[in-house]
DNA sequence: TGTACATCAGTGAACGCGCGTTCACTGATGTAC
DNA sequence: TGTACATCAGTGAACGCGCGTTCACTGATGTAC
């Protein structure tokens, strides 16, 4: 782990962070290959032993954010415990936590302009990802009256729109416009009053 | 306006315009001044002549695209006719056929990261889109029972989210997720279920 | 109406820079005997 | 346990490129007399 000498150990996982630091503090776009290597203490070639390049390294970063980013909203998510609408909104919040705690990742998945079909190992990750989330609308739309049921994957695409809109808007230094509400409050009432008029949520709280 | 011989005539529009159209096609990031400057048939150092820089040109870009959205929004919004909630309704579809008829302008001003503050005329065009938005949602709150009667720039701001999550999700190639849906009707459909939610739309729809 | 001149929009060459990528190489590591 | 050798991760120099920006200039336009 520790670099020592001529042979660095683990290059490769090295340079995925130290890229998706820079992503975090540069943008996507403001990333650069060389930075990347420098930051990891190694010439910009050492990066093409382990990566095709540019394009290849924001790709692995991504696809570890889908990963860790399937990963937390499952857990998140819990089977569904201890209700379908409890954990759903669970997802809801880990979405955000999500953003927060891993900006980088978060970038590389949403604002790189990367194509998901570049590698099929990144589609699969990002795959996984919308098969939890949808799972949870699934789950919670069989609580609303059939007739009145609009389809699970579109409430789960109402809710990531909201979320996304909110990490875009409101977690960044961003024009669109400064709510003096902390994020994570805007969203959580976002999706209570989405959820009441959906008629998941009894009209009191 | 045709360009003849060595004067342009209205050249410093006609570098914005072709900075649009550049955005829209190669993102904000990948848009560059040389290109620009060729595509409206002039040197690069020509565009030093009516712009600070690069930035100053994307900051016009943007400002311009505030006022197209301000107006867009004023005028869709009507004063609140015929009713405070069809009158707000049909600001959030105009959100979303600004972004989809002037994608370069939305790019310049939700995307390219600049920094609102760079220029007062930008803050101001900013502003002034903020307000037509909070003004609608203001109008609106007032039919809510005032003891569970969220603050209007709360519920503006989830609007604003869901509509800019929308943009960004749904009506790009994006990672985030294919809907089978339309943005528009995913648009339509996700502020109903909100407006619902809110008590201000009957149940039935 | 014609000429002299000030103004200024655009030219074209040049700059320094940092980028992504390539290549032949070299130094460290680990394995076979 | 020691030596020869294959493997391969990283070096360092170089490349071509296109960028944003600068500068002294020149050609076109419009105004004063």
């Amino acid at each position: 782990m520790a670099k020592q000498g001529y042979h660095h150990g683990n290059l490769r996982q090295a340079l995925v962070e130290a890229a998706l630091t820079l992503i975090e503090s540069q943008g996507p776009q403001g990333f650069t290959l060389s930075d990347a290597a420098k930051s990891a203490g190694v010439t910009p070639a050492a990066v093409y032993r382990h990566f095709a390049g540019r394009e290849d390294l924001i790709g692995e970063c991504a696809r570890q954010g889908f990963e860790i980013f399937a990963d937390l909203m499952d857990h998140a998510y819990d089977d569904g415990k201890p209700t379908a609408l409890r954990a759903f909104e669970a997802t809801g919040r880990a979405y955000l936590a999500f953003a927060r705690r891993f900006p980088g990742h978060y970038m590389a998945m949403f604002e790189s302009g990367i194509s998901l079909n570049a590698h099929p190992d990144l589609a699969r990750a990002a795959e996984r990802a919308r098969a939890v989330f949808n799972r949870a609308a699934d789950a919670l739309s069989k609580h609303i009256p059939a007739d009145k049921r609009p389809p699970a994957s579109m409430f789960s695409a109402h809710v990531w729109a909201m979320s996304h809109g909110v990490v875009e808007l409101y977690t960044r230094s961003a024009p669109g416009a400064r709510a003096p509400f902390p994020p994570e409050e805007l969203l959580e009432t976002g999706i209570g009053i989405y959820l009441r008029g959906l008629g998941l949520v009894p009209a009191d709280a």
